[in-house]
RNA sequence: GGCCCUAUCGUCUAACGGUUAGGACACAUCCUUCUCAAGGAUGGAAUCAGAGUUCGAUUCUCUGUAGGGUCACCA
């Protein structure tokens, strides 16, 4: 068998969200998955409406994703032969000019190129749908270019895939009536037909199709969220693909090595926020700490970055962070909630709050009092959550907890919620503990 | 409207014609606990409807219903 070689063919009209390039996905997938070959091709024959920025976006999102491609090529690039297969057809009757008015009402006389239908039944086998058949009777002679030097979409299709040796085109499911017309002019200028799979499509929560408009976010978006690719990547393949095992995390190496479009789905589904959520809090567990350091330090709100003791703090925040964190963009909206400041900056404290329950403030002062006493004897270079807690648990005894932990972990953070209080003494260090502690002893 | 496609928990999905219809996300409860987060345990939650074939239909057939796609001098 020849070699496989699928390809994703954007137009550059709009960002690349979800519907489109989980069908890249796919395409990629599957070529990787036979050993074949990604071509990538910017369908840009729509002049008015192609823009470069978009292109951009798709190359910029494709390389973020990690789906590399084999080959690149713009379809404007290749008119010279469209006019060539153009003018074939007319000579070999295949095709006709044909003198209309205008659809602007300008008026104009326009000379357009239309496809001589045959008028039959075609038939097709998809790899997804199965046996599909369309009498393209009603298609009527469609129109394959608007003059010579100006193909439209159905007729470049054909001519580039075939010029690629695309075996397998692998596209959304609102390609499959493009399909039989695209099998016409195969067989009229002599081309193999692929191997069609027309892929379920993306839908919005709204189960409508996706567009721009209806909250489609392009993949960029995403990785300007904090997202991870491969969580992302991860995601966008499960919906409408399974493994047919309940493995649910895959890199993009263990997906290349699974995938099979016979276990694609037939009906739409929707990508579901929670569960990117999910997967991209998973994958971030998967990072080394060095990684996770390295991305957590690029989305470290800037304010608090340039503090000195930036470097001191941050280390001893990792723990924390890989604890709470499911993007690295929710480090902004820790920062905006106040839940990273006061690990920089001593906090404003309201006694009141100060005290566990029913507490009194002299209760609440005794017992501050005693922990900074037994903190004492913690080295400085040892003043680790583990090392802190068990000194601290141990002057506790088998006394109740709040008393003492509640006060602590307010005279540190200022705040009702916050990460407990010995990975808080563990990233303050102990100068700075202390100090805070005595501070709000001398408030009591 | 014509043509094409689809239909399992709220969502993503699994189930040679035989299962107490399974898993994941989300949700709820409980545990852990000084709070929040994380973690652990448990739970509620689905075969669109109606016929037919069959000893037996989520699964096969038909009809209906619902949803989607497409009917450009866009792609």
């Amino acid at each position: 068998m020849s070699k496989v070689i699928t390809r994703f063919a954007p137009s550059p009209t709009g960002k690349l969200h979800i519907g489109s390039y989980r069908t890249a996905i796919f395409s990629y997938l599957y070529a990787k998955h036979m050993g074949g070959q990604f071509v990538l091709r910017i369908e840009d024959t729509d002049r008015e409406r192609s823009k470069k920025e978009y292109e951009d976006n798709i190359l910029e999102s494709l390389e973020w994703l990690g789906l590399s491609h084999d080959t690149f090529v713009r379809q404007s690039e290749n008119v010279g032969r469209h006019k060539e297969v153009l003018e074939k057809m007319i000579a070999d009757g295949h095709a006709y000019i044909s003198k209309e008015e205008a659809k602007d009402g300008s008026g104009v006389i326009k000379e357009i190129i239309r496809f001589k239908n045959p008028n039959i039944d075609v038939a097709f086998d998809d790899l997804i749908r199965g046996h599909v058949s369309m009498n393209t009777t009603d298609l009527g002679d469609f129109v394959l270019a608007k003059n010579i030097n100006e193909p439209l979409f159905h007729l470049a299709v054909v001519v580039d895939d075939f010029d690629a040796g695309i075996t397998h085109v692998i596209r959304g499911e609102d390609h499959t009536s493009n399909t039989p017309r695209q099998i016409l002019i195969q067989r009229a200028i002599g081309a193999p037909t692929p191997v069609y799979a027309h892929l379920p499509l993306v839908l919005g929560e709204d189960k409508q199709k996706l567009s721009k408009r209806k909250g489609a976010l392009p993949v960029t978006d995403y990785r300007d969220m904090g997202y991870l690719p491969e969580a992302i990547l991860n995601a966008s393949a499960m919906i409408g693909w399974n493994p047919g095992t309940p493995q649910e995390l895959f890199t993009k190496d263990e997906l290349t090595v699974a995938f099979d479009l016979a276990k694609v789905q037939k009906g739409g589904a929707v990508l579901g926020v929670e569960k990117l959520l999910w997967y991209n809090r998973e994958h971030m567990k998967k990072l080394s700490d060095k990684v996770f350091a390295e991305k957590a330090k690029e989305w470290f709100p800037e304010d608090l970055s340039m503090r000195e003791n930036f470097g001191e703090i941050f280390p001893r925040l990792i723990p924390m962070l890989r604890d709470r964190l499911a993007t690295f963009g929710e480090l902004k909206s820790m920062h905006d909630d106040g839940e990273l400041v006061y690990l920089f900056d001593a906090p404003s404290i309201n006694p009141e709050q100060l005290c566990f329950k029913t507490q009194s403030r002299s209760d609440a002062k005794v017992n501050l009092e005693n922990i900074l006493l037994t903190l004492g004897a913690v080295p400085e270079d040892a003043f680790t959550k583990s090392n802190t807690e068990e000194t601290i648990v141990a002057l506790i005894g088998d006394a109740s907890r709040g008393p003492f932990l509640h006060p602590l972990r307010y005279a540190l953070s200022g705040r009702d919620r916050s990460p407990d209080p010995f990975t808080l003494l563990s990233i303050l260090g102990k100068t700075t503990s202390t100090a805070r502690i005595q501070a709000v002893i001398a408030l009591l």
